[in-house]
DNA sequence: AACGCACCCAACCGCCAACAG
DNA sequence: GCTGTTGGCGGTTGGGTGCGT
């Protein structure tokens, strides 16, 4: 039987919000005498507290070395890199980010970038497109009862809704990809920890416009997608996806993806002059994120959910581009 | 001014792993 | 190997605060 430090047994000891003079106590204690053991300290420090409340004080707010105030674009973008490739491991992400706790990066992303996300259309915990009956919902709401005509019969509203979250799914895919067409083509950054090796086929006959290529191939990265050349076809089906994007409901202005009045563009982006696409979360210039991936995973493999997140959008592509149903949807796109 | 609501975040809780005896 | 202790971590809570009505 584990018993917390902070069992029922030690109740008499004080809880709850700690008062400037018992910051003070252990501050001092520990500036003289260091915090070696967190369960003798709140008695020589004069603390009627636990040791385990104490070392959380320290920890999350006293420590001298922590950073206050509001998270910046770039430290909000290594957040969202890093929760992609590690998920809830706010310490692990917190070991990144110098000066800043756990705590205080967990509560961010609760009350921020989850919000951010959410508007976007993408499942914070996955990072994927959300396709599900909530997020439907709340597209719904984004496009505005307007659109939707005629709405005499709940089910024929209920069934343009779907349909029109569905597209909208399909579109926070395309444009995922498109992030990763700007990457590649546009910026010529770290595309090989980007890419990895997964489904170079794919992506190259979905630029081409033609059959996606289902081969048994040996696969090896493409130098097309490193350093593709822009051949004069890739440019023009690059600038008709972008048109179309930039078409689509609730496109892009020069911030960013904006919804709600609500830019997000920091987090997933990287912009060009090109094409100022928001950028995926793969798709991070910042170097440091790039190595973390791997050296991360290396690590820990089971800390990790399925997939990279370059392949997590290859596979929501395949898997799309597999149904039937959206065959001539996308042709038509590509043409 | 009073009230209700939503949001933020410091702090707590419970679980787990590492370690010592 | 077993048991108890300790520190670390992630999830959750609830008090404080701001804002709208």
């Amino acid at each position: 039987m584990v018993r917390s430090p902070c069992s029922p047994g030690a109740s008499a000891l004080k809880k709850g919000p700690w008062t400037p003079d018992e910051d003070e106590k252990l501050i001092d204690y520990i500036k003289r005498n260091g915090h070696e053991n967190w369960k003798a300290l709140p008695m020589l420090a004069g603390l009627n507290r636990c040791g385990k409340s104490c070392r959380l004080r320290w920890t999350n707010y006293l420590r001298p070395d922590i950073k206050r105030g509001k998270f910046s674009e770039e430290e909000e973008r290594v957040i969202v890199n890093l929760h992609s490739a590690l998920g809830n491991k706010w310490s692990r992400i917190a070991n990144h980010l110098p000066g800043r706790t756990d705590n205080e990066i967990k509560n961010f992303w609760n009350t921020h970038i989850r919000k951010k996300l959410l508007q976007m259309g993408i499942d914070p915990n996955t990072h994927k497109p959300r396709t599900d009956l909530s997020h439907f919902l709340n597209l719904s709401q984004l496009l505005g009862a307007a659109q939707f005509g005629n709405i005499a019969s709940p089910w024929n509203n209920f069934l343009k809704l779907q349909a029109e979250a569905t597209q909208l799914a399909n579109i926070q895919l395309l444009r995922n990809l498109l992030q990763m067409m700007n990457t590649n083509t546009l910026t010529n950054i770290e595309s090989n920890s980007l890419l990895g090796s997964q489904n170079p086929h794919q992506f190259r006959g979905l630029v081409n416009g033609t059959t996606i290529s289902n081969t048994n191939e040996p696969t090896t990265i493409s130098q097309d997608l490193v350093n593709p050349p822009v051949t004069p076809q890739v440019h023009n089906d690059f600038q008709a996806i972008s048109k179309l994007w930039a078409s689509c409901e609730g496109g892009f202005g020069p911030e960013g993806l904006n919804i709600n009045g609500d830019t997000l563009s920091s987090s997933y982006g990287i912009q060009t002059e090109q094409n100022p696409l928001p950028a995926l979360v793969s798709a991070s210039t910042s170097p440091v994120t790039s190595i973390d991936y791997q050296t991360e995973r290396k690590g820990d493999p089971s800390n990790y959910s399925t997939g990279t997140p370059t392949s997590t959008i290859f596979e929501a592509w395949e898997k799309l581009i597999d149904d039937d149903n959206y065959s001539s949807y996308w042709n038509d796109i590509l043409e």
